[in-house]
RNA sequence: GGCGAGGUAGCCAAGUGGUUAGGCAACGGUUUGCAAAACCGUCAAACGCCGGUUCGAAUCCGGUCCUCGCCUCCA
């Protein structure tokens, strides 16, 4: 798709917005610091996998080819820690972890990353990155008293060290806690290598039996896929300093002279809850499978969307008087998917058995085709603008907003027959657009009786409802109504509305769906 | 202490020199047996505070108050 504006980025390294350009023309290499497999992914692991899935998406409706890398890190001290308290195999804690990440992340429709190594899977390579940087003097080893060998890596040899992160090595020292380590020449020298745990968990080495150390695992495995010196390296804000600072030390030194280890760097901002941090200590912890289990998946994805990617994003709980926990931003995003899922449904029914006219467009459809054909692009200068979906998701609202305003336009007008030919025309191109939009950010990507069904699903569950005790009081309410009891039909409506049903009267019939 | 992000109507959230953001809530209307949904309208002459630049500032500059994050494992 060709596009106007200019796709702009907010480079972390330069602190501002720069013009993106590839540096092999149509293609971009992507590389997105992925999950450390300890435990289940939280809102924080969702909102990173969709900020770069959007990034992916929209660069591929550009027409651009990326080659997309985020790794597992299935080798770590926290996972060591965890295994070793479930008396598990840290491989096998972290293969389970994996499944529940790729999962939850399917869910929320992030496209599958081209590659996803796993550090289990590059000890090969770590080894040979460790044993680059020994040999160009930025890194040394440390004899243990205990025996086996640690490798550090030696800030005082970068000379960039503190370039993405804006510190300075005196500051850092000055703020640094005081390491028992005296091993190391150099406080803020960190490990590449790291001699086995007492229990003698480990692969063999060149210093012998050990792991890597938390960083170098990026370094090496970006560089194999995509080759050192690409495009677009993503993450978390909380890694600037120190993973992503310690990455370009690690890659640049053991790639002197050949330029930046990668050219932009992207982060994501937190999401808070109570305006703080959220994380486990504090205890406001929410995992995905939490929100699951209250929300739709695309609720959440689009809930996650209302916010541009660098900013904070807050994720509050509530207690209702009923005991229940709910979270009242995914509510309101799940209603506005409900929202989007009828008024597609709503364009597919006026769409239907359209056929080719040349009849002249009537007035009062004018300004809903002009929407229609300008949203796409909209949508697109949205993304171009440092990935704005927030202004995106408000193009996805004019788009629906003229759709079931053309909805309701037919109804009225369903007697004149080549005003209804004009009307399905318009329907067909309002659906094409709305796909179009919606692909892009990951929305709406589930047939609709399917979404139906599993929102209606969990909705009974979560109030403690059966489909059979909700249709069994609508056909109730349909006899008293027949029988013109309004004031038994209200009454039972009444009730109904009590167990959060809404009831929509048609000629056909009551339809109903249960209210998130 | 060092570095960084932010304070926009009842709530969430875009905008970053002049022209509608958008959503939610509330209220009024069209529609309906009554409703709901949908659409229209109102709330919205909103931009932390104080100065300054400018014909014009939420937007630029200076100061100030407050919130949050990183500096230690973290998406």
């Amino acid at each position: 798709m060709k596009s106007a504006s200019k796709l702009r980025l907010y480079n972390t390294l330069e602190q501002r917005l720069e013009d993106f350009s590839p540096i092999q023309p149509g293609k971009v290499g992507l590389y997105v610091c992925g999950p450390t497999v300890y435990d289940v992914p939280h809102a924080g692991h969702a909102r990173s996998a969709i900020a770069f899935d959007v990034l992916v998406r929209h660069l591929r409706a550009r027409g651009l080819e990326v080659t997309f890398v985020r790794n597992i890190t299935d080798i770590d001290d926290k996972i060591l820690a965890r295994a070793r308290q479930n008396g598990e195999e840290p491989l096998q804690l972290s293969a389970r972890m994996t499944q529940v990440y790729s999962d939850d992340m399917g869910a929320l429709h992030c496209l599958l990353p081209t590659h996803q190594p796993k550090v289990s899977d590059h000890l090969q390579e770590i080894i040979e990155t460790v044993s680059t940087l020994i040999e160009q003097g930025a890194a040394y080893e440390v004899e243990l008293p205990h025996g086996g060998r640690d490798v550090y890596f030696s800030v005082r040899a970068f000379e960039g060290y503190g370039k993405l992160s804006r510190r300075k090595l005196e500051d850092l020292e000055a703020g640094a806690r005081v390491e028992k380590n005296d091993l190391k020449r150099d406080p803020m020298d960190f490990a590449l290598w790291k001699a086995a745990t007492e229990d003698g968990y480990g692969w063999p080495s060149p210093w012998g039996k050990g792991r890597p150390g938390w960083h170098i695992e990026c370094s090496a495995m970006s560089t194999k896929y995509l080759g050192f010196g690409f495009d677009i390296h993503g993450g978390g804000m909380d890694l600037i300093f120190p993973h992503h600072e310690n990455e370009i030390a690690q890659s640049e030194a053991a790639h002197p002279h050949q330029g930046p280890f990668a050219r932009v760097w992207l982060h994501n901002g937190f999401v808070n809850v109570d305006k703080e941090k959220m994380s486990k200590s504090l205890g406001n912890f929410v995992t995905v499978r939490d929100v699951f289990d209250r929300n739709d998946p695309e609720g959440f994805r689009y809930f996650l969307l209302t916010v541009q990617y660098r900013g904070p994003l807050t994720f509050d709980s509530e207690k209702l008087d009923d005991g229940r926990v709910i979270f009242p931003g995914v509510d309101e995003a799940e209603r506005r998917m409900d929202y989007l899922y009828s008024t597609c449904h709503r364009l597919r029914t006026l769409a239907e058995g359209a056929e080719p006219s040349a009849a002249k467009e009537p007035a009062d459809l004018a300004a809903i085709r002009k929407v229609m054909t300008s949203a796409r692009d909209k949508v697109s200068a949205a993304l171009d603008d440092d990935l704005n979906t927030p202004v995106a998701l408000a193009v996805l609202a004019e788009i629906a907003k003229y759709s079931n305003d053309l909805c309701d336009l037919a109804i009225k007008r369903r007697k004149d027959a080549s005003w209804v030919v004009c009307a399905r025309q318009l329907a067909r191109q309002a659906l094409e657009v709305l796909d179009a939009c919606t692909q892009v950010l990951g929305l709406l990507r589930t047939p609709h009786e399917q979404y139906v069904e599993r929102t209606r699903e969990r909705r009974l569950r979560l109030r403690n409802l059966s489909q059979a005790q909700v249709e069994a009081k609508i056909s109730e309410r349909a006899q008293a109504r027949k029988n013109k009891d309004f004031e038994r039909a209200d009454a039972l409506r009444a009730q109904l509305e009590d167990w959060g049903i809404e009831m929509a009267d048609g000629v056909e019939g009551t339809t109903w769906k249960v209210l998130v």
